[in-house]
DNA sequence: CGGGACTCCTGCCAGC
DNA sequence: TGCTGGCAGGAGTCCC
């Protein structure tokens, strides 16, 4: 379950691998993921160099040479694992050694393989194909229909708690459901709500706009504000959380899984130095929810 | 228009 | 042991 944290391990996972680099080949196994690959795909990326890398939100933006991006979301179970270059030799098994795409035994849900000019052979598996890859000219990116509503990145400066006083004023709904709206906020999910909206002392079924009453902007939201952005630093640099699904480029898992507080945690202790109370599991937009309801208000 | 329910998909696990 | 049913969840779509 990719996540902000988790998205941002890949992207950095994926420049090393491939800034610089130019697609030698790329093969589609199947003609779609959640939606069918658009025509010509592969020719489309065929010949192109990567430039840069850059994460909206949950969202992979690949910028290429000659005004072309290629945009990815992992969905669910998307991941991309590397298989660096290997050395070979000629066919005869004499002449120079060169460098030569990796031969990895293909799973069948490696549903796309790029080559690079390196050597370098990357693999996108996604065994529930809610995973997503569209092409679009890169000077076209942020009208594209799936990035154009993105709300504000919560790592980026203008995520504050004036912004969140605004956001939280005109809805009708849960502080949870505000949260993880990608129209409101791009990039936090299931697992890093939870652990945020724990560590602000916040229960996550509290009604956004009784935290954005009054005239003058609720504490609570510089405290939430700042949980978000610890909570997300702190996981980056453990590498993202791995439950189920969740792999980096290099195919290991991350590590922030063992500092979460309440997310999968149901009936144990609560962990705020004090409290005596026990994480509970509710369901909230056929979503499960873990809180503490003794310290979350 | 906002908000909630439903839907897609497959691996995994509990329960019989 | 082997099958089955339920569950996990990001985000688009549909409906009230």
């Amino acid at each position: 379950m990719p996540e902000l944290p988790e998205v941002e391990t890949v992207c950095q996972g994926l420049r090393e691998a491939m800034l610089g680099k130019r697609f030698t080949k790329v093969t589609l196994r199947r003609k779609d993921l959640r939606f069918p690959f658009p025509g010509k795909f592969a020719t489309r990326l065929k010949g192109r160099t990567v430039e840069s890398i850059v994460r909206r939100g949950k969202y992979i933006v690949l910028n290429l040479s000659g005004n072309l991006a290629l945009l990815v979301h992992l969905g669910m179970t998307g991941r991309f694992t590397i298989f660096p270059f290997q050395f070979a030799a000629g066919k005869d098994g004499k002449g120079p050694l060169h460098r030569t795409a990796p031969a990895p035994i293909l799973d069948k849900h490696d549903h796309v393989i790029f080559d690079l000019n390196d050597g370098t052979r990357i693999l996108f598996n996604d065994s529930r194909r809610f995973g997503i890859m569209d092409t679009v000219k890169a000077i076209n990116v942020n009208v594209h229909p799936l990035l154009s509503n993105l709300g504000i990145d919560p790592l980026s400066k203008d995520f504050h708690a004036g912004y969140l006083a605004d956001l939280f004023k005109k809805r009708r709904t849960s502080i949870k459901a505000v949260l993880m709206d990608q129209k409101s906020i791009a990039g936090l999910g299931n697992i890093y709500v939870c652990e945020a909206l724990f560590r602000a002392g916040l229960s996550p079924a509290r009604l956004a706009y009784t935290l954005a009453a009054s005239g003058k902007t609720h504490p609570k939201l510089v405290v939430l504000v700042k949980a978000i952005q610890e909570i997300l630093a702190e996981a980056i640099a453990a590498r993202g959380s791995t439950l189920r699904d969740y792999a980096s480029t290099d195919g290991s898992v991350g590590n922030y899984q063992f500092q979460l507080s309440v997310y999968d945690r149901e009936n144990s202790q609560c962990s705020r130095s004090g409290c005596r109370g026990k994480i509970r599991r509710s369901v909230q937009a056929g979503r499960s929810t873990y809180y503490c309801p003794k310290c979350q208000q």
